[in-house]
DNA sequence: CAGGGTTACGACGAACGTAAACATT
DNA sequence: AATGTTTACGTTCGTCGTAACCCTG
């Protein structure tokens, strides 16, 4: 019945196993079991052997692979044919987002666009908060991914909720608050603290929480601010102070134990980030798509 | 992503109507335009101009076409392989349904159940709501359709759900019972009844509510007792009497006007039905298909 | 104990039917 | 009025993630 069903079984039906292919479309284990489960029931058959150290295809499980492959081949063969059909070659479509989602999360979103609709052009531009709203009040780009909230734009934007995220304090691995799970702000207004540029998506979020609290950036110990958040991770890496970040920007460092994040002790701090398009105006065909792709539930923007 | 799409699609397609195609699936209208709606956001495309008196396919629609129906076929193809990989003919499936359901719904579904695995064979084979338990429990038929509840049954088998129906009162279009929405017990007490046989599900049930109100068949004007539902009809329609049935039985004729069904007036009172099978035994490959054919929730056993 | 799988449960989104609205003949 | 489609809303079912459990090297 299900088209995603068949994606998932040629997936396992390939790595022989269930939790490398959840790893693989970023999914949890049940997530896929279940899947691989209604599948089996709606064909009435077993697909999998499961075996202790992996599964293995069952006799019938083979003729289902055969036939899936060729189901899913005409259904992207037929996408792509519609692609063509509404012309959605030669046009180019402007994502503008903020850095930590659009250097670390967006690209591989883009990617598989591309790989989708490898006709259409898509250009990322990285830009902070402030700037994204501008270029979408002056069209000067269709799709704007920013962080909430949005008050400061009016009608005629549409405005969508696509991940979320929280805000951390990155600390090196040698600092003493790496062993840390939490921070105070206490503790912050001593410790050197390196800043994003104004502008920054986390720094306003950072500073609604200083505000809420009594505070302001003016009573930190801020040694550096700096344009970029790689710029900020390396100086951090390099020991000059802590700083602030979300979880996202810093997922493969958090993985490679190149950096370490704690949690603001008030309790963690929620920022989401909503993808921004102008309606009513003509849209089109890659814009549309490109909305519909990051918006659907199934995508996962982050990889 | 759902192959459930393309079958409405394809289906409206041909008729070239949401409305006649709804009818033709055993949907509403609204559903069938969801259905349609979700297609093309997955797709990105308008997929009919919709006009007046009906639909039209667009230039896209048409593309989207040819590859749904190559798409289906091999969905189709592939679950005809399966079968004939799991031994699927040569067995043969014995289902026994009391006659509200056995009469009136269930052969649409055998008739689909023998279009989707063509080198099956069942039989459906009309008895009481007693019978239809000995059978079980002799293990002479593999799957019963009666109306519950079921404590008579020990364990050892499986009771599913599968459909609710209310018990109506019908009356002949000449009665001037016609007219009315409700009738009371009180008001049944005398006038001219006809009756199924004993151990008839619907009678059974009806003595429960006659119970509940400290009453009994006994009291009623009983004017024959007849042997099957459609002897029943023909009496009522006659004029002879008013009877008892459920809603479902009598659908066809409430939508000719053939008969008129009345509500009873403390309440309407529901027959619920339920799937009964063995567990525990062995079950051949076709009773498997059967059962997750009549419980899957996509399919409508009511035509 | 680690790796691979399932089951249990709560949350969110999809799909349905009913009812009402709107548009066209 | 009658037909055909959409919108609105409440219910039900499917899908996801988290957490816990079972089994094997």
């Amino acid at each position: 019945m299900n088209s995603n069903q068949l994606e998932v079984f040629c997936l396992i039906a390939r790595v022989k196993s269930f939790s490398k292919a959840a790893r693989l479309l970023h999914l949890s284990q049940p997530a896929v079991s279940a899947q691989i489960r209604s599948l089996e029931d709606h064909l009435g058959v077993e697909l999998f052997e499961r075996q202790p150290q992996g599964v293995e295809l069952t006799a019938a499980g083979r003729v289902v692979y055969r036939y899936a492959t060729q189901i899913l081949a005409l259904w992207d063969s037929m996408e792509k044919h519609l692609d063509s059909l509404c012309g959605l070659h030669n046009e180019e479509l402007l994502v503008a987002a903020s850095s930590c989602l659009g250097n670390y999360a967006l690209p591989c979103a883009v990617y598989d666009f591309g790989q989708k609709h490898p006709t259409a052009k898509v250009r990322l531009e990285i830009a902070n908060r402030q700037q994204i709203i501008g270029q979408l009040q002056d069209n000067r780009v269709q799709v704007g991914i920013v962080e909430g909230p949005l008050e400061e734009l009016d009608g005629g934007f549409k405005i969508k909720e696509v991940a979320r995220d929280t805000l951390v304090i990155i600390a090196a691995p040698q600092s003493p608050w790496a062993e840390r799970q939490t921070i105070s702000l206490e503790d912050l207004r001593t410790e050197p603290f390196i800043l994003r540029e104004k502008g920054s998506g986390v720094r306003r979020a950072f500073e609604q929480v200083l505000a809420d609290h009594g505070l302001s950036l003016e009573e930190l110990n801020i040694t550096a601010e700096l344009g970029s958040m790689d710029a900020v991770k390396s100086a951090v890496q390099a020991g000059l102070g802590l700083s602030l970040s979300t979880r996202l920007a810093v997922k493969s460092e958090l993985r490679r134990h190149s950096l370490y994040a704690l949690e603001l002790a008030g309790g963690s701090v929620t920022i989401t980030h909503y993808l921004v398009y102008r309606t009513g105006c003509y849209q089109s065909a890659v814009t549309r798509k490109f909305i519909q792709f990051i918006t659907s539930p199934g995508e996962q923007i982050f990889c």
